[in-house]
RNA sequence: GGCCCCAUCGUCUAGCGGUUAGGACAUCGGCCUCUCACGCCGGUAACGCGGGUUCGAUUCCCGCUGGGGUCGCCA
């Protein structure tokens, strides 16, 4: 059988990043199978789930590059994958877990519960409240609000076998009643994933560690149900820097939040598949790439910390090299932030141009689009600092002289255009830097940019020329 | 507290009985240089502790310590 791998949000606010890795390791697993990927939508908590939280996820999948095969707007075999439209299919089952004595109503009010736990803490505060079982055996059947309870055998252990951690044994004692189903006949989380999973054929359940307890309890329920369940694999946790559990404190947390400080999505799923995942020593990985390489043996079983200077450095690195993201793509990608700018109709052959030259020193799209904005600016605006220490009366006269010696000058290339730079220079004893320094700052406004030549080059003469004559009148700007 | 899990540089990790314990990020020093970067060279830096098993433990077992997860009518 094909490997059927899901991914089930909850629609209750954007993908987390923690989510997104959670779902890169089922996406690679069914891509490297030839298995099929889901995507479900648990929002059987009406308080929580919204329609923008499920666009806002669908986004950010799209973004990262990750389809999925079944699930919302592409349907599929084992529609519906709203878990809010399937309320009549758990009904069904759970009447069943009743009849066969796996489950039972019972009709202690939350508040009552909530009061009993209180009480409890109140005398012992170090004490657990534990369902007390009170209508575990109840044979009568008020006409009152219920919920639906699951029968936890009191003897005996629940055991699976988990890809990434191994043996793990929870003795059923330690298991209470927990809730199946709300009073609003809405079913729990538990019970829904349960369900769904097994209905849907899914074949291996990945997710991240902190579900690892939920485990025995899902596996009491596939038994009582008289199913057999899946695989289980579990992923280590994705810690903030400080240590505790990743949240809005900390980081940027969310996955169009990458997106929007112009992070490629590429570099944001290197980061995240390399947290608990390993190759050899290899760091840097292309998509492809990726589902070539990815397997279950390889992951660890130990948290991490999220580190920020390293994910700069791996997204860096997917900027950097034109294997991972192509001069086309990197163009595509940066137009939104020179937008941003203001830039919204940036010249294309320009553009590509001029890409080399920043793709080494922009660490984001971001910063690319700052970079870049001098080429697509007439006049460039000027860093007034750059301009008091760098240019002076003297070196802006020789500038208007350098343009007039590069008017006849053939070919614009910038290994002959440096050549004709410096003998120009040393003819008038003068050091490259003397001449550069107040060029860089006519011809792009700044104090640092790509190196002068190429600047010229993508600038063209005709512009490279106007801006080195007009450095006179940057003086006074 | 009950139950479950984990433990190699500051961080992410390689290692699957015998290694000068490797790589990457960060950090420090240097080189390159028209600026900023990139790149290159080099340095500092780790097997939590105690018992076993073994000719030999980072590696296998046990205990301790430390850390995390989970104990909801959230998922």
């Amino acid at each position: 059988m094909k490997p059927r791998l899901r991914f089930a949000p909850s629609p209750s606010g954007y993908l987390h990043i923690g989510g997104a890795r959670t779902a890169l390791f089922n996406w690679l697993w069914a891509k490297s199978q030839g298995g099929v990927f889901v995507l479900r939508v648990e929002d059987t908590d009406q308080e929580r789930s919204s329609i923008e939280s499920v666009r806002a996820i669908l986004d950010a999948f799209r973004w990262l590059g990750m389809d999925w095969d079944e699930g919302p707007e592409v349907g599929g075999p084992y529609a519906p994958y709203f878990q809010s439209e399937r309320k009549a299919i758990y009904r069904e089952h759970v009447e069943r877990m009743i009849s066969g004595g796996h489950a039972y109503r019972c009709y202690c009010t939350k508040e009552e519960l909530d009061r009993q736990r209180e009480e409890l803490k109140a005398r012992n505060p170090k004490a657990q409240f534990v369902y007390p079982g009170t209508c575990r055996n109840r044979t009568d059947q008020p006409d009152l609000p219920y919920v639906v309870r699951f029968k936890s055998p009191r003897e005996g252990s629940t055991e699976f076998v988990d890809k990434v951690f191994g043996h793990i044994t929870t003795p059923n004692a330690a298991q209470q009643d927990f809730v199946l189903v709300r009073t609003d006949g809405y079913p729990l989380y538990n019970l829904a994933a349960t369900i769904d999973d097994h209905l849907m054929d899914i074949t291996l359940v990945a997710r991240a560690r902190d579900h690892i307890g939920n485990t025995p309890q899902q596996i009491l329920i596939y038994r009582a149900l008289g199913w057999e369940p899946p695989e289980f694999a579990h992923l280590p946790m994705m810690l903030s820097p400080k240590g505790d559990k990743l949240s809005k404190r900390h980081t940027a947390v969310s996955v169009q939040e990458y997106r929007d400080r112009g992070y490629p999505a590429a570099g944001v799923l290197n980061y995240i598949v390399r947290f608990g995942w390993s190759a050899g020593d290899q760091e840097i990985f292309g998509l492809e790439e990726l589902v070539k390489k990815f397997s279950w043996d390889h992951v660890n079983k130990s948290d991490g910390k999220f580190d920020d200077k390293k994910f700069a450095d791996v997204a860096f690195e997917h900027l950097k090299r034109p294997e991972l993201t192509p001069l086309d793509a990197y163009a595509e990608n940066v137009r939104p932030f020179l937008a941003e700018r203001g830039l919204t109709e940036p010249n294309a052959r320009t553009l590509v141009a001029a890409i080399p030259g920043i793709r080494e020193r922009a660490r984001t799209y971001k910063d690319a689009a700052s970079d870049l904005d001098f080429y697509f600016r007439e006049p460039p605006e000027l860093d007034t600092k750059a301009r008091d220490k760098l240019l002076d009366a003297a070196g802006a006269a020789r500038l208007v002289e350098l343009a007039d010696a590069l008017a006849a000058h053939e070919p614009w290339d910038a290994a002959a255009l440096e050549a004709a730079v410096r003998t120009w220079s040393e003819a008038r004893g003068l050091a490259i830097k003397e001449v550069a320094q107040p060029a860089r700052v006519a011809l792009t406004g700044r104090s640092a940019s790509p190196p002068l030549f190429e600047v010229m080059v993508v600038l063209g003469k005709e512009r490279s020329l106007a801006r080195l004559r007009r450095a006179p009148a940057l003086l006074t700007a």
